[in-house]
DNA sequence: GGTAAACTGAAAGCAACCTTAAATTTCTGA
DNA sequence: TCAGAAATTTAAGGTTGCTTTCAGTTTACC
């Protein structure tokens, strides 16, 4: 997670910098207006934290800025500035939260989590191995390949990736798909196993749908020998 | 647009609702936490504006609810309580902004569009592949050429570039576009999904709704071969 | 080596989806 | 207000490809 901080305060800047740093984030700080433009707009950041009074080019002019380069990096705007039209104003520069000096810490993290949250809600997956399972497009992506699941295919692939290495019975797997009162037989289950298996190798994945005989599956990490 | 209020003052509600309705926002508005919780998870709506206190269910817990179920639609925390552990408890909950009681209508409204805005609603026009939806005129731009859409095409083909690759069931575009307790059936979707294909077609665009059996449809740019 | 479990491929069945066209409703301009 | 156009709904029939079935083969374990 990259954050850009644009703050010309530097004392300010640099104990931003150490909180968010402490808290696993990768993040790099500039001291002006002119500078932060360029930088937000390599399009690169997860989330920019903008102040609003600086001299030269101000946050607003920022937020407006990099929003009309149609960026859409989320943006955080920290400001001394109280009043209700510098909210409104920072808002509809293109701002996603307005958050005023002084700050509670505790406060800007939760912000940023909101923040990142929505951001990633775009894009929901589970991932194994070199393997993830698309829950939005219903895909199953290894690196470049991917390939599109039908609906039973992909029920099943994700009770899978939910167990991940944990064994899964073919009982359960047919109760949660088929129906507990359906009159499915567990041949079902074996057959869009090896449908899995088949899309799992077309796209290069090293998971592996092994069986475990009469305990059912479990998915595993093909190792290189 | 459609806004779901969650506000036990009713005058508060009502106020809001003239409000937002006098902006062209399609409003709605529930008095308690449980029905509000409930009304949310239909999943239908751009935004909810969610109070903290109410009897029953509170704000928090509606908000940590929607979010457990998956249901990831936008919320704006509205509320009394101006505490930093309060403005902490409600974003970690959930909340995309938190704004405090009481406020500007005008800084209500950037909150709006912000979060709206975010949520790739955007206010001029949406782009997937060659090809733009016009939001104003509502039509769909290629290149040259354009063709105009009808009300209903129009709200179908907005969800979908909304949803761009994610896939989007049928049952939630039945929802959205012809409202939950219509009598509306799923041909109708067919219907419209096969008016829009045409109209994309028309104006050479590359860009193909997709449908993936019992799962809905999906935007994906025609590949050259 | 025998047995039970698991796997595979091919073909049939069927639900989901698409298309078309006509009927109905809503909108629009004179 | 009314006629004509446009938009929406309804319904029937065709098509597709997911899902199921099943028989034959392979694998794992004793």
């Amino acid at each position: 997670m990259k954050i850009l901080i644009i703050e010309d305060e530097r004392l300010l800047a640099d104990s931003l910098c150490t909180l968010l740093e402490g808290k696993g984030f990768d993040v790099e700080a500039v001291y002006d207006g002119e500078t932060g433009r360029e930088y937000a707009m390599l399009g690169i950041y997860d989330l920019l934290i903008l102040d609003v009074m600086m001299p030269g080019l101000d946050g607003y002019q920022v937020a407006r800025q990099v929003r009309t380069a149609r960026c859409s990096t989320p943006i955080l705007m920290l400001t001394a500035k109280s009043g209700v039209e510098d909210r409104i104003e920072g808002l509809n520069a293109g701002a996603d939260y307005y958050l005023t000096k002084p700050f509670d810490s505790r406060e800007l993290l939760a912000c940023i989590h909101a923040l990142l949250r929505r951001q990633g809600a775009q894009v929901d997956e589970m991932t194994f191995g070199n393997t993830a399972l698309d829950l939005g497009t219903s895909t199953l992506i290894c690196g470049e390949k991917s390939i599109r699941l039908s609906a039973k295919e992909f029920d099943v692939a994700r009770l899978l990736f939910q167990s991940r290495d944990r064994n899964l019975s073919k009982e359960a797997i047919l109760a949660r798909v088929w129906g507990y009162d359906s009159n499915a037989v567990e041949n079902h289950v074996e057959v869009y196993v090896g449908f899995l298996r088949k899309k799992l190798t077309a796209i290069g994945s090293d998971v592996r749908i092994v069986s475990v005989r009469r305990l059912g599956y479990h998915l595993e990490v093909l190792m290189e020998c």
